[in-house]
DNA sequence: CATGAAACGCTAATGCC
DNA sequence: GGCATTAGCGTTTCATG
């Protein structure tokens, strides 16, 4: 792995940036910080080279997609699971439609499941059939999200 | 609120592929879908304007920022605090900048923090500085993250 | 609601400082 | 590392089916 290279105070102005409005332009972020185009277009993709910024994404109101419930479900495992288990059960969570993001903690919980369903029956309906169902399950807890607040979009990492 | 009208198939595989690559040129995209370039402009336009895509942002490696480690940090209230110190509390945790994202949820805890930081002690710094030192956090418990992922980007929302 | 054509603007590469 | 230039490409608008 690359290691971290300090990044100056205009690197940390075009990320601050490109997180707020990925799809600024070129010329509107040399603007801002004050460059020449191309400089900054120099600047942008030595940050995507380097791995700083990992990709750009759309966000998207899962409320607008008829999905206005989003819970966080909090997963116990059984203390036997075996390794290959546990990774064969985080894998099939993650590609569910019904999940935003998974967190493997370590912790009272082993893992964090985030989602955005319909209605209350189907976060019933998700922890009961994708959760309590499997082998390596001891227990769930699931609580609804009323806010959300994002700051950043951090990059997938293990 | 506009309500959501129904988005047919094109439109949730735009909303995919934008999930995913956010600066995929729209004449990549038509191609991808099958539509002239215009027609995909279009129905971009379109998703932004009803709401559905609510922004595009950078994702960023926060490892090469320094900041190699993440964690969880479940917060309970104290039960007599009044809403306006818990807006209070919410709205200032929301701009420090070791924050990910802010979960207000409802069930054992009160709120979830996602953060990043550089060390362990950086964590217990966050949460004796800026937690267990407000007069309105009841208790606090911190799950280390190890592994983290994300299949789309939600909006935020309250 | 989708399309092709055209004008415009931006990106991205190059060579120079 | 920053910059100006420029060729090529993508975006965006608009009239049309």
């Amino acid at each position: 792995m690359t290691n971290d290279l300090r990044l100056d105070e205009a690197d940390s102005h075009i990320l601050a940036l490109l997180s707020r409005d990925g799809r600024m332009t070129n010329a509107e972020l040399a603007a801002a910080v004050g460059v020449a185009p191309s400089t900054m277009h120099a600047r942008v993709k030595s940050l995507i080279e380097r791995g700083v910024i990992t990709g750009f994404h759309a966000s998207i109101d899962q409320a607008r997609l008829g999905k206005g419930l989003q819970a966080m479900v909090g997963v116990t495992l059984r203390a036997g699971s075996r390794q290959e288990s546990i990774l064969a059960f985080s894998q099939a969570i993650r590609r569910l439609p019904q999940v935003i993001q998974v967190f493997f903690v370590g912790g009272t919980d082993d893992f964090l499941v985030h989602i955005a369903v319909e209605s209350s029956a189907d976060v019933r309906t998700f922890v009961v059939e994708h959760l309590s169902a499997q082998q390596t399950v001891a227990s769930t807890r699931t609580s609804i999200i009323f806010d959300y607040h994002r700051n950043a979009v951090a990059a997938e990492f293990e």
